[in-house]
DNA sequence: TGCGGCTATTG
DNA sequence: CACAATAGCCGCAG
């Protein structure tokens, strides 16, 4: 068969498949590729760099909004050299609109066709691939038809043990297109959920950027990263031996303040609280902020302290930690998902979202490259306003420091208010920032009734949703055979999940609308978006347009809210700044 | 060997 | 020490 990508895109273009419009892919590696959108289909046997070739052309030329079925496929193509504009992303959509973590093919084919969840092959594994054949599927059935004759899909079609064909491939691409058109028509109309066609897409094109992210890494300088490490947790140890004598040394300091002979093992807590009470001090726990205020109490508590933090620093962010995750080519990796269990913020890896501030200074952009670091001011509270549309909060909003404007109209001082807005966003019931809650309650009823709704939806085990669409269950948080006392506080604790999932949750989805846009607006300047930080941006530029680049990512700010929140009532702001390493202040 | 608890870091 | 996350080590059950 040809090979023409002149061809293929005339003929797709021709059936009327456009910027936008759903076109499925199906590729493998060494075998070929299948495409299918509305009115148009065809599979091609092809080496791995004319199907590249031929999927970067029709990106080019129709730039379609990509059909896979998880992020592993999109990832694959990436790794052939595709990089792809615009996804819809099968589990994605799954798990915004059905709620849960499985979304495997089997169980999204199942949703979609009505059948029931309960008999859905398993496929062993509950993520992104699908590689385990299953007797049932082996046994009965013809292998070209991904359905089997009991209606569910094949759980051994599309994974890595799969046998690949032009005719299974485009077989695969013509489900996945049927889903994703059934997604579409299905979410576009929903009342209760207007904003999902809009969030299905974009939590679909993050599944890109992750692939993106996963496979550039994040910038940062071995050097520096090895000479801040070896100040916090001393010299790299040549061996296993010499990392013991350092950890024995590292001990001694605080043992020598111990009572003679006393032999407790410093990683152990509960030897800790023993080895406390043996020098007079009791206390609950051993955390550091209560270990804190007792540093006069005795002389063992300082270097206990120092201990917690050099130990920390060799062991989750020492010399093993940068073997493992930053490459020989001066960049980070990890992996990234792009909701969470929860509330669907994204996650990583690697420490990558919970680096330590001492780390930060080694992350530095490359020579000719400047970061553009942007972040959201004070985006929970904003996000409170616009879903809960409540007009008193949207005019709050729409000064630079909202919780000063809040104070002002609660008469109190402004780290009061701002502990009772944080703290009414959390179910905090016990505080300063609580004796503060009435009159923001009186202030703000929408916004707080809003929270009390969803606390108590919450804690009858009634599904929520974000204002973007997305299911949370509550299903898998019931608990049985508690004893009062526990189901109580388990009961409040859901209710507390409840009120903040839907913030987080919607800043989530804000968040998340923001960097795609600042992605596909960055492209052509050759700039990426390395790191996401659930308020935070970091794009790394060439220095020639880092000014160009700051400038869109505060339009694409605005563009973003503009469709997230279309009335304009509550403003949102990012404080965006062209810096040469992550520590640095804005300049 | 798997898992809950404790601890520390981040937003 | 609220809400969310990742991650390492210890202690304990199986």
């Amino acid at each position: 068969m040809d090979l023409v990508p002149d061809t293929i895109v005339e003929s797709l273009g021709t059936a009327g498949v456009g910027r936008g419009s759903l076109l499925a892919v199906a590729a493998s590696p060494g075998v070929g590729f299948a495409v299918a959108g509305d009115g148009a289909a065809f599979a091609r046997v092809a080496d791995d760099d004319a199907m590249a070739f031929c999927l970067t052309a029709i990106e080019r030329d129709l730039a379609p909004r990509w059909v896979v079925w998880n992020g592993a496929e999109s990832r694959a193509l990436l790794d052939l050299g595709v990089r792809l504009g615009a996804c819809w992303n099968l589990a994605a959509v799954h798990r915004l609109t059905v709620g849960g973590w499985k979304a495997d093919p089997p169980r999204i084919w199942a949703h979609h066709r009505g059948l029931d969840p309960s008999t859905v092959p398993d496929t062993g594994r509950d993520d992104h691939t699908v590689d385990l054949f299953t007797a049932a599927d082996r046994a009965t059935g013809d292998l070209d038809d991904p359905v089997r004759p009991d209606g569910h899909l094949r759980s051994d079609w599309g994974g890595r043990l799969w046998d690949a064909t032009p005719t299974r491939l485009a077989a695969w691409a013509a489900v996945a297109l049927e889903i994703a058109q059934a997604q579409t028509i299905e979410r576009a109309g929903v009342a209760d959920r207007p904003k999902a066609a809009l969030i299905a897409r974009s939590e679909s094109t993050v599944e890109l950027l992750c692939n993106e992210m996963a496979a550039n890494g994040l910038p940062m300088d071995s050097v520096v990263a090895e000479s801040i490490v070896g100040s916090l947790a001393g010299p790299r140890p040549a061996g296993e031996a010499e990392a013991d004598e350092i950890r024995r040394s590292r001990d001694a300091v605080v043992l020598a303040h111990a009572p003679v002979g006393a032999d407790f093992d410093l990683r152990s807590p509960g030897q800790v609280k023993s080895l406390l009470r043996r020098v007079g001090i009791e206390v609950p726990d051993t955390r550091a902020w209560r270990l804190e205020p007792l540093v006069g109490r005795h002389p063992i508590v300082k270097p206990l302290l120092e201990w917690r933090k050099a130990e920390r620093m060799s062991t989750t962010f020492g010399y093993a930690w940068l073997d493992e995750h930053l490459g020989d080519d001066g960049r980070l990796r990890g992996s990234w998902t792009s909701c969470d269990g929860a509330a669907g913020r994204m996650t990583a890896s690697a420490g990558m979202h919970n680096m330590p501030a001492e780390m930060r200074p080694a992350v530095i952009a490359d020579d000719g490259y400047v970061f553009v670091r942007a972040d959201l001011g004070q985006v929970e509270p904003r996000v409170l306003a616009a879903v809960s549309g409540d007009p008193k909060l949207a005019k709050a909003s729409t000064v630079d420091d909202l919780y000063a404007e809040v104070a002002e109209t609660l008469g109190v001082e402004r780290e009061i208010a701002k502990v009772a807005v944080l703290g009414a966003m959390y179910g905090q019931t016990t505080g300063r920032g609580a004796q503060a809650l009435a009159e923001l309650r009186k202030a703000y009823p929408v916004s707080m009734d809003f929270l009390d709704e969803a606390d108590r939806r919450a804690r009858g085990g009634h599904d929520l949703m974000t204002y973007g669409g997305r299911r949370l269950r509550m299903d898998n948080r019931t608990d049985f055979d508690l004893p009062e006392q526990a189901a109580r506080s388990r009961t409040a604790a859901r209710g507390r999940y409840g009120r903040n999932a839907v913030i987080q949750g919607a800043a989530a989805e804000l968040f998340k609308m923001w960097a795609v846009t600042v992605r596909s607006r960055a492209e052509d300047l050759g700039a990426d978006v390395v790191l996401c930080l659930h308020d935070e941006l970091l794009v790394h530029a060439p220095m020639p347009v880092g000014q160009e680049v700051a400038t869109l990512v505060d339009a694409a700010l605005d563009e973003t809210v503009r469709r997230w929140a279309p009335d304009g009532s509550v403003r949102f702001l990012a404080d965006t700044a062209l810096i040469g390493r992550w520590s640095d202040a804005k300049d």
